[in-house]
DNA sequence: GAGCACTGC
């Protein structure tokens, strides 16, 4: 029997583009009706237009054929691709579990609901009644009906019952994440057995397997959004506590902080690095009897060990299941799977597949037909999602300045295009999307009455939410065109309604790992093909239409078919502690769908036995096991045991700073004004210590748990993130609960608030030479000539100005994290002695 | 004197 089967979505049942408003989207508003007088004047030309636009006759790309107007070079047709899933509610930006907003995203709650129709609910419900659970469910069925796979639901069925891997090519809007779970859950295969499984250790025991499926969403929110679509389609409810008299839940998700899994729940939507924790201390997977993994094609880091592990798990013996299956269930919206098919496939039916030796992509384009005519031909044909055409032009020639051509670009429609239609341009960051606002703000001030107004939105990651959000609400304004400014967080991870124009930039900001250097850094990259087709498909989701590639086509044709995946990108030390976690004794031997380079590995390894995770013989240490459970870097987790060792005695202090360093966002925010600037400097001066960045991070978590009045106003007043310390106290309180598990501390730390004690002096050396373990090589020496040499690699490196110690000269430095931007930054910094380095090399 | 995007029992 053939091992898998390929599939690919769309089907031919599937009616021409529609408006998004017959998918079962949320919410997809209509962009308002154009008034007439919009259409008429928006056309004519801008005749107080800035001048060096005039110049250029400004409107470069007008349409007119005339080559000297510098028309486009060649238009292509519609990108098909990415339209959203059913029910993944794109449209909102970001949510965080710890959002005040949190009951937002939970299941439908009708205001009408009886709080008390349940008899034996532990926990009071207070969700809609199962009647009306039902009722709203019966309503989906008819959106469901429609959806693509819908029509697949018995070859999906009977291709899983006869196969234990199946690869699905569906493109978002087919509907195979909501919809596929359904499908398989009553699956004879997908109920729970008892059976005899033997343990590692030899004994043997009966234990229950299987019976849930758990499908794994590279976002939170795509977890969440989609457990709660799937649970309104199924008329179940989707919370913890709400298991009442005969009515149990049968969808959950478990995201970090949040865990929402009914008991007896059958479908379990998770992010791929909660399925990765559950991994190593389930390595058999026991709950499950299906794992889907979905979108694939984004090759995160952790996706990619799921991968590998996973693979070795279904072609192994089974004996850790007792015998029974797993079945996988691979989701991916890009056609090009020729390296997962070949991976996944067992090593025997590709006799040309060399375990961790396909870099790039073992592509053999009669694959999928040989995979599919074994399978009696069960292939789906594959067309085109509910995607408007878009029109793409390239530039003639390659732009020295592709801000200023943006600009231009951006003018042209602006002042040529009709309304309604905003325009959604991408750049590569906060500080070319700040440059290109305000240039845009000046000429838009001198637009003629007869042209619309313009309204600039930014839209990058550390904007905080609300800021976000601005970018999404709809100009109410008559006759204005909004403007959306953002860095590639508006490609994937968020979307923009209403846009028609798209202008590409054709760059962004990558994650690249110096091995040598031993640091990450930020490059400015061209962007992939899968990228800049993405990034066009944003402008034909509700309408015909145009994208702006600011790069000739002959630049298209040399970018790469796929970003690289993060795993050959960035620094493998994690990937490695993981693969070591869970019994891979021969990391470099290991098959993963891309190997990283051996030298990277090579100092992945030594790094960790520098940390006393890795024996000389290569297997964990106890600290290393433990290094592996905690939700941390492996440098913070090796920080925190060597503060729970009796010589140092510290733990509580490091969590605090712990907690801190591993939020999303930085803790202190940027002073706008000279107003707050001063604010800033008077409120801050009880937080801020002359031991650096560290030190005045456990200050503030110390002064903030303390705080019993309101912590809010505490923030705000000392221009703190509210968000990053609400997060900051989320991972302090989950890091706390670890270390009581893992027996790093004896009892549960006194509940807050605490009275704020400052850290003394002698103390503070304590926590920063405990940090020095893990960071040895991340210090810095003053040199003769007045700046910072590294001790590793003698470069030259600058204090950030985000550094409390920014500006000073000290003899020595530790950093928790280098930057390399115009110039070699060192931040999260702490104020050292020399002969503490000397030590610590000693020791290692 | 400064910032790609995600994510963690």
């Amino acid at each position: 029997m053939p091992p898998k089967l390929h599939m690919k979505f769309g089907g031919d049942a599937e009616p021409a583009p529609a408006p998004a408003s017959s998918t079962s989207k949320p919410s997809s508003k209509k962009n308002d009706v154009s008034n007439k007088s919009t259409k008429q004047h928006s056309t004519s030309n801008a005749s107080r237009a800035p001048s060096n636009v005039n110049q250029n006759n400004g409107l470069k790309r007008s349409q007119d054929g005339n080559p000297k107007s510098n028309t486009p070079s060649e238009s292509q047709t519609s990108h098909k691709s990415e339209h959203d899933d059913s029910g993944r509610a794109r449209k909102s930006p970001k949510l965080s579990s710890l959002d005040s907003k949190k009951s937002e995203t939970r299941a439908p709650h009708k205001p009408g609901a009886k709080a008390n129709d349940t008899q034996n609910a532990k926990v009071p419900y207070n969700g809609p009644s199962s009647q009306e659970l039902q009722k709203a469910a019966k309503e989906l069925e008819e959106i469901r009906m429609r959806l693509p796979v819908y029509h697949k639901k018995n070859d999906i069925r009977w291709d899983l019952r006869n196969n234990d891997i199946l690869i699905i090519n569906g493109e978002t809007g087919s509907g195979k994440s909501t919809q596929i779970p359904q499908f398989l859950y009553t699956e004879p295969w997908c109920q729970k057995k008892l059976v005899t499984v033997e343990e590692s250790d030899g004994t043997k025991k009966e234990i229950n397997v299987g019976g849930m499926i758990a499908v794994t969403q590279p976002r939170r929110i795509a977890a969440m959004t989609l457990a709660q679509r799937v649970a309104a389609e199924m008329g179940s409810p989707l919370s913890k506590g709400s298991v009442r008299a005969g009515q149990p839940g049968t969808v959950g998700y478990s995201v970090r902080f949040d865990n929402q899994v009914p008991n007896g729940a059958k479908i379990k939507f998770v992010t791929e690095g909660m399925l990765l924790q559950e991994m190593l201390s389930d390595p058999n997977l026991r709950k499950y009897s299906a794992i889907m993994i979905d979108e694939i094609h984004e090759r995160s880091m952790d996706v990619d060990l799921i991968a590998g592990f996973l693979r070795r798990l279904v072609h192994g013996d089974l004996k850790g299941r007792g015998g029974v299956p797993l079945k996988l269930v691979i989701m991916s919206a890009t056609l090009d799977q020729g390296g997962v098919e070949a991976f996944f496939a067992k090593p025997n039916t590709r006799p040309d597949y060399v375990p961790g030796q396909n870099h790039g992509r073992i592509i053999a384009p009669d694959l999928i037909e040989q995979m599919a005519l074994r399978n009696n031909g069960a292939q789906i044909p594959y067309i085109a999602g509910r995607q408007y055409e878009v029109k793409t032009f390239y530039e003639h020639e390659p732009k020295e300045d592709y801000v200023h051509a943006m600009l231009e670009i951006i003018l042209m429609l602006h002042t040529q295009e009709p309304l309604p239609g905003d325009i959604l341009a991408f750049l590569t960051g906060q500080e070319e999307i700040e440059a290109l606002q305000a240039e845009l703000e000046k000429y838009s001030q001198m637009l003629i009455a007869a042209v619309p107004r313009m309204e600039i939105k930014p839209l990058h990651g550390s904007l905080t939410p609300d800021q976000q959000k601005d970018a999404f609400v709809k100009v109410e304004k008559r006759f204005t065109r909004k403007v959306v400014l953002a860095t590639n967080i508006a490609e994937t991870s968020l979307t923009v309604a209403g846009v028609h124009y798209v202008v590409d930039g054709g760059k962004s900001k990558v994650k690249q790992y110096r091995p040598h250097l031993g640091m990450e850094t930020l490059l400015i990259k061209p962007i992939s093909k899968v990228a800049a087709v993405q990034r066009s498909g944003r402008a034909g989701r509700e309408a015909v239409g145009k994208c702006y590639r600011i790069y000739t086509k002959a630049d298209f044709k040399e970018m790469d078919e796929d970003g690289k995946p993060e795993i050959l990108r960035c620094n493998v030390i994690e990937a490695v502690l993981k693969m070591k976690a869970r019994g891979i004794i021969d990391v470099l031997d290991f098959p993963l769908m891309d190997s990283p380079d051996v030298v990277y590995m090579e100092k992945a390894l030594n790094q960790l036995y520098a940390m006393g995770a890795l024996q000389p013989d290569g297997s964990l240490t106890k600290n290393g096991k433990a290094m592996a459970k905690l939700p941390l870097p492996a440098t913070h987790g090796c920080v925190l045991i060597a503060a729970a060792d009796e010589s140092a005695d510290c733990l509580l202090e490091v969590i605090d700073i712990l907690a801190c360093l591993n939020t999303d966002q930085e803790i202190f925010l940027h002073p706008k004004s000279i107003e707050e600037q001063e604010e800033m400097s008077n409120t801050r001066a009880d937080i801020y210590r002359r031991e650096g960045d560290l030190i005045t991070l456990l200050t503030t978590m110390q002064r903030y748990a303390a705080d019993n009045t309101n912590r809010r106003v505490w923030c705000e007043s000392h221009l703190i993130s509210v968000r990053a310390m609400t997060m900051a106290n989320a991972v302090r309180k989950q890091l706390r609960m670890q270390c009581v598990k893992l027996k790093l501390l004896k009892e549960n730390p006194p509940a807050d608030p605490q009275p704020f004690e400052p850290v003394t002096p002698e103390r503070a050396e304590i926590i920063m030479k405990v940090f020095l373990k893990a960071f040895v090589r991340e210090t810095a020496i003053m040199g003769p000539d007045g700046s910072y040499k590294t001790t590793n690699g003698k470069e030259t490196i600058q204090v950030h100005p985000s550094s409390v110690l920014h500006g000073k000269k000290l003899e020595a430095i530790m950093f928790l994290q280098h930057v390399y931007t115009n110039k070699n930054y060192a931040k999260k910094v702490s104020s050292i002695q020399a002969n503490w380095i000397a030590e610590q090399y000693a020791l290692c």
